[in-house]
DNA sequence: CTTCTTAGATGACGACAATCATGATACGAT
DNA sequence: ATCGTATCATGATTGTCGTCATCTAAGAAG
């Protein structure tokens, strides 16, 4: 079963949106190569003609989680905008498609180097966008904010009871703009 | 191979307590029954005498690793303290004797109910003892510090490069106070 | 069109983990 | 002191996962 040089890529392609999905939903030690590739259309045979690894999978699934979406590539950020969308309750109930320095940050810290060099420079990417919008271009202000927004993600997620979750966001919400 | 009354309360402890480290400085799903009850100096057959499951163990584990410290049960918290203790270095190279909520925070959220629950119960805990220590005892101000807090950790432990990890911690540590 | 190459499917393999069964041994109650 | 019982050690069991070998069929190169 051979396929065209492009679909090739397209499957390349549709394994790291996939991984890209689950890992963020699920955690990078529970979601398992043949889950993947069945959830990207394929069988878990395959899988070791695209990556070397799980690792490599998770190292480049995350850098392209982290990378900016095409449309908002060059955009001007609208901060107030950006943080409303961030604490909103539909971003905190889909991780799948959300943040990942959010879905996966406590999970990164232990994870092998390649993978935490692609949190690493999707966090500056971040950051470096972040502070454009920040009045004052203030670089400490904007990780200030970039970590208030995503603890009380976290938290949120976490957290049993929708109430105090709800108040989470809420409260974070509410906070941004004074430094 | 029999032991005392006594002896089986503290080996019980001792499970706990080696499963907290662990946990913290793993993770949920990377740490292994076997491994915690060898951390406690005991074989991994007699672990379902103390846990129903590794989910029951892991519940139990993160309520006692979240719950306060005897020494500062009831002390006067000190907030400017707290944040210094919590923002540094130490505590960042530390996860297995730190704050689980940072440690095991977006992990948490794929967790069965009891994990959850003991997570819930364990951030409420310490939010209304920032709160004392809040000026005015707004808890939505001691809501946001804890945000900042754990965003914080989490990405300076996330991050790979030493420097900017540092500067994440410097830079929440400047902002506390302001709102 | 023929031939070479290669992506993917099938399936196997080895490692490991959660859980449970069994047995020995020493505490605790009588 | 003796006996029942509970605790821990040993080991089996079952399931799962990462990885790799092999086979096939179909694109690509000439």
């Amino acid at each position: 079963m051979r396929v065209t040089r492009e679909q090739f890529r397209e499957n390349r392609r549709r394994i790291l949106e996939a991984a890209g999905r689950l890992f963020r939903e699920k955690g990078f030690a529970a979601v398992t190569v043949a889950e993947v590739m069945e959830a990207a259309g394929l069988t878990h045979g395959g899988f070791y003609g695209h990556f070397a690894s799980k690792e490599d999978l998770a190292a480049q699934a995350l850098a392209q989680a982290l990378a900016p979406a095409p449309q908002e590539a060059g955009a001007a950020p609208d901060l107030a905008g950006f943080v409303a969308a961030y604490l909103s309750a539909a971003h905190r109930d889909r991780p799948g498609s959300g943040c990942a320095l959010a879905a996966l940050g406590s999970e990164a810290a232990r994870q092998p180097a390649p993978v935490r060099r692609a949190f690493t420079e999707g966090l500056e990417a971040r950051l470096a966008r972040m502070q454009e919008a920040m009045p004052g271009g203030d670089r400490a202000a904007a990780l200030s904010v970039l970590s208030g927004l995503v603890g009380a993600l976290v938290l949120a997620r976490a957290v049993d009871d929708p109430a105090l979750s709800d108040e989470i966001l809420a409260a974070a919400r509410d906070v941004v703009g004074c430094p």
